[in-house]
DNA sequence: GGCCAGGACACCA
DNA sequence: TGGTGTCATGGC
């Protein structure tokens, strides 16, 4: 059987492949957390529109999130999808942030294991949105799964893997690579550009 | 016209 | 704990 590339390996290829993705493509943190919720199952271009509306009405923040109404936070993230239950997510992380004084800062000062903890506890975020903003905002060396790391892992003979668990992927991901925030940044944002090159077949119509 | 996109949750057994 | 339905826009 031929040998089968590690991990490291197929990291180092995608880089000489796409080069450095410089992410999260976000101005400030609020902004890349905003856009890990809208970003939930949805593509990053109607993402960008909603990123844009909010920027517009002056609302890329979580203390102007806290203020607006739910109905309002949904129309202007709209082209997003599911903006009525992205609005409801929003509203819940800024309730979760009173708690910090509204300052992500305060935050952040969490230790990595209770901050996630505390992530996780918000309605909306879920394992990856989680560690998206672990990775990207508060810069700990969490690894990031999605549907494209999946996706990967079986393009690269990980078939078994790919079927696994949230946690047992992150953890194949993370035995494997030293522990180091900027490669995991770059490792995850390779990734999601090599699923851009690669999409789900689709299915023909005969 | 249908399929898909950088998921998460409620509800069920 | 595992499987299924739901949420919704915009591009192709």
């Amino acid at each position: 059987m031929k040998h089968r590339r590690s991990l490291f390996e197929i990291y180092e290829t995608l880089l000489a492949e796409y080069g450095p993705q410089e992410w999260w493509p976000a101005r400030t943190r609020a902004e890349m957390m905003i856009g890990a919720i809208l970003t939930q199952n949805t593509s990053w271009a109607n993402v960008e529109k909603a990123l844009l509306n909010l920027r517009k009405h002056n609302a890329l923040k979580f203390r102007a999130l806290d203020v607006l109404p739910a109905g309002q936070i949904a129309e202007l993230i709209r082209p997003a999808g599911y903006f009525n239950q992205k609005a409801g997510y929003l509203q819940a992380f800024t309730e979760m942030l009173r708690d910090y004084d509204g300052s992500i800062d305060r935050l952040f000062r969490l230790d990595t294991p209770a901050l996630r903890k505390q992530l996780l506890a918000v309605k909306g975020v879920g394992p990856e949105t989680a560690d998206s903003m672990l990775l990207y905002a508060a810069r700990r060396p969490v690894f990031v799964v999605d549907a494209y790391t999946r996706r990967l892992l079986a393009h690269f003979g990980f078939k078994k893997e790919s079927e696994d668990r949230y946690d047992r992927i992150a953890a194949l991901f993370t035995a494997a690579l030293p522990a180091d925030v900027q490669l995991y940044n770059e490792y995850h944002a390779l990734i999601v550009r090599w699923g851009k090159n690669h999409p789900k077949q689709r299915k023909k119509s005969s």
